[in-house]
DNA sequence: CTCATTTGGTTGAACTCTCAACGATGACAC
DNA sequence: GTGTCATCGTTGAGAGTTCAACCAAATGAG
């Protein structure tokens, strides 16, 4: 027997307009960035996390919890990013295991450049298209959501 | 000189919430469908179009315009599901450049088959996290979003 | 009719992400 | 110490997306 609680009409509309909304902020965020800082978002968000940690350096582990993201992402991402030479890897002497992503100087430059362009799509396609009382309600709607994430599953 | 409109305190923090959020909600969905129904979001976005297309037929070019899907990737998505026998192509007399995608028997089946556990993690994880206001405001600020986004860019 | 342009769609290479498997180190019990 | 287990991170293969290049059919101008 079925069992599932179907989404109303009305809720399947909200629900397409926010799936369509959401895929269209990211492709135009991740194409900005591509286009004009030769990075995916991603990757921004991997220099703004160690840019932001003291020392400009983190754990690859701290790097990935807080970001959400898999181990092996990060690790093929620092790759990459080590390729390019805006990260570097430095062995953990305390535990031998482990390693650090340490942006460079170069890593910092391409950040400092990239963050205009980037800063202005998220103010143009955000929050110039919401009032102030939507704006506050995006954030109580996402902590929301988040609640729900951490709770159960994910 | 800088004229970057940067994010207030107070704005960047709702900003990195609602980033968290939707990374947060489409890995759970992405996971949960390919897990439980072998097939990525992506797909299931096709294959549920054309499930409400008369005759459960489109246009390649109609998929990909309804979906702001890029045409390439529309191409290799469809080569996939042929593969797996979801969707089948058809030739168009009328227009001998293009080519019809056809939902296949089996593919209404997968659909029908994973679409009471996508539901249902769209209902726990939105749905039943916000209040009845929270959800017509969501409907409110994806609709305000995506009027900025065809309008503009993108 | 002919040639240039546009449109519909495909293809291949490069890139990123995921998953599962792995090597290596640390932690802990006995 | 030794064996077991958990943790840190890497690796390789497979899959999906993107971009640029491309072919073929339609369109439109002269």
């Amino acid at each position: 027997m079925d069992t599932t609680r179907w989404l109303s009409e009305g809720e399947q509309e909200i629900w397409r307009s926010f799936v369509t909304a959401v895929e269209g902020l990211t492709d135009y965020f991740d194409r900005q960035l591509q286009r004009d800082s030769a990075m995916p978002y991603t990757y921004y968000e991997i220099l703004v996390a160690l840019s932001e940690a003291p020392d400009r350096t983190l754990r690859m582990s701290q790097l990935a919890g807080a970001r959400g993201s898999s181990r092996s992402r990060l690790s093929h991402a620092v790759a990459r990013l080590e390729e390019v030479g805006w990260v570097h890897r430095r062995t953990c002497h305390t535990d031998k295991r482990g390693s650090f992503a340490v942006l460079t100087d170069a890593g910092f430059a391409a950040l400092a450049a990239a963050a205009p362009g980037h800063v202005t799509a998220v103010r143009e396609k955000i929050f110039d298209q919401l009032t102030p009382e939507q704006v506050a309600q995006l954030g109580e709607i996402s902590r929301a959501i988040l609640r729900g994430l951490c709770g159960s599953g994910e």
